[in-house]
DNA sequence: CGACTTCTTGAGGATATTCAAGAATAGTGG
DNA sequence: CCACTATTCTTGAATATCCTCAAGAAGTCG
């Protein structure tokens, strides 16, 4: 582990912040009882390490280290070996999302994880969970939820990957970014892309110069606005027709 | 329910078959314990309903009926209404799967569920199956890896969906099914294909004249063997070629 | 056996990919 | 801080692929 592995010194006011807007929150009710005193160790704090950009979390065939990883700051891309080399990008993982549940029984990983930016990573280990869901009926409710949550997002990431458009795939790809922006922070018209290109492309089925075409199509229309590494969508109307399926040429 | 609930009077011995071959039996283990007397009640035998070909085992946005169901006879497709009007396929379940998981927290479906064949579905209600958890160890742990299962099929599709060319994703396609066929039987050189070819197109994200013309391209070479409703890959080595990706012209 | 649906196959057109080269960005070291 | 390099991004033209539309064949069900 080494240097990757470093206590977090935040302020506890700050910590609670955090834990109260991560979804985590049910669980951390156990350590942290919200009753009289205020908590002085808050729960995620036990071991927190920091990952800076293109470092790996952990990479393909690994041995699972038993446990379960949740993003406090940063963003992370699951992605897969495909079978003619390239890679095939599973998903891209941001502030509050859980990483490991897909490999609660395995003995390898069966995908690598990278950072994209600066990460901070809470890990908690599997004994840990498994003890709070039995002393927690909320707990039990709470990993339900997060379980039928991440099944609710493949089948939304299948249903991008079916729509036979590409200026279609890339639309519902920047209006699911812009929700997520919007369920971490209210009134948040901006969102990050802190992937390339060509992982936007491996996670759309598509070439790199494809999303390319599709981005700049938007961007002519002034549908779509892009800064550095963030991007708001002036259009938000249109780029949801085009999303629904509504023909879009791409040279203008 | 009315016809559709109706009991099951299969030979005991036959229900001890099928429950060994299905993932339910860690959790059948505290119903009917292997030990002395032979269990005179199978426990999957409790709930088990018929449907036909056609027949809906539930639709989208209907409430959720805290039951999860497993298949032991038949087969099932799960949908989902594209936002064009068509239907996205999200997954082709057959004997020993289970229905459920995905709405465990949820009030409605988001999916519907519609039988291919004739078949036969077991239904559990939540609440038992969370008093096995509590009571058994080894039923979380198969709960545990029905779940990572579950995420790592998705994965799977993806993975196909992701495919760029249209028989690299059929060829894929009729692998997975073939495998799956192996799993539940072995030397099983034969599976089956209920489903229809726009079925096989919304799970493929193609049309079903593209569907065809691949199935016909691998048939005309003689990798393919189909018959009613099922097939044979006589070619195996060369459809996993060009499911990895190797050119293959449609038109000969 | 007849009506219905599903499947196959054709030709033409739309769309994405490939290949490639130039522009913009990021990262490195003086 | 700036220049230099490497990488990523954009854009063009030509090709290959898939879709649309359609009609005939095959299969299914009564």
């Amino acid at each position: 582990m080494g240097n990757r592995l470093r206590l977090v010194t935040d302020s506890v006011a700050d910590s609670i912040r955090r834990c109260q807007a991560c979804p985590l929150n049910a669980l951390c009710l156990d350590e942290a009882p919200s009753g009289s005193a205020p908590p002085q160790q808050p729960c995620l704090e036990q071991r927190c390490m920091h990952l800076t950009g293109g470092e790996h979390l952990f990479r393909v065939s690994d041995e699972v280290d038993q446990h379960l990883h949740i993003i406090r700051k940063g963003d992370i891309k699951l992605y897969q070996h495909g079978r003619d080399g390239g890679q095939h990008i599973i998903e891209f993982l941001g502030p509050g999302a859980w990483i490991g549940l897909e490999s609660l029984n395995e003995d390898q990983r069966h995908a690598g994880a990278v950072a994209l930016t600066n990460c901070e990573i809470a890990s908690v280990p599997y004994a840990m969970l498994t003890s709070l869901l039995d002393r927690q009926p909320r707990s039990a409710e709470a990993f339900g939820q997060l379980l039928s949550g991440t099944i609710a997002r493949h089948q939304q990431h299948a249903a991008m990957l079916r729509s036979t458009s590409a200026v279609q795939r890339v639309a519902q790809f920047l209006l699911h970014r812009l929700e997520q922006a919007q369920a971490a922070a209210q009134d948040m018209a901006r969102a990050t892309l802190p992937m390339s290109r060509q992982d936007i492309a491996d996670y759309l089925g598509l070439t790199s110069s494809t999303v390319s075409r599709c981005l700049s199509a938007l961007r002519r229309r002034g549908w779509l606005s892009m800064g550095q590494r963030a991007f708001t969508l002036p259009g938000r109307e249109d780029v949801e027709l085009v999303a629904a399926g509504a023909p879009l040429a791409l040279d203008d």
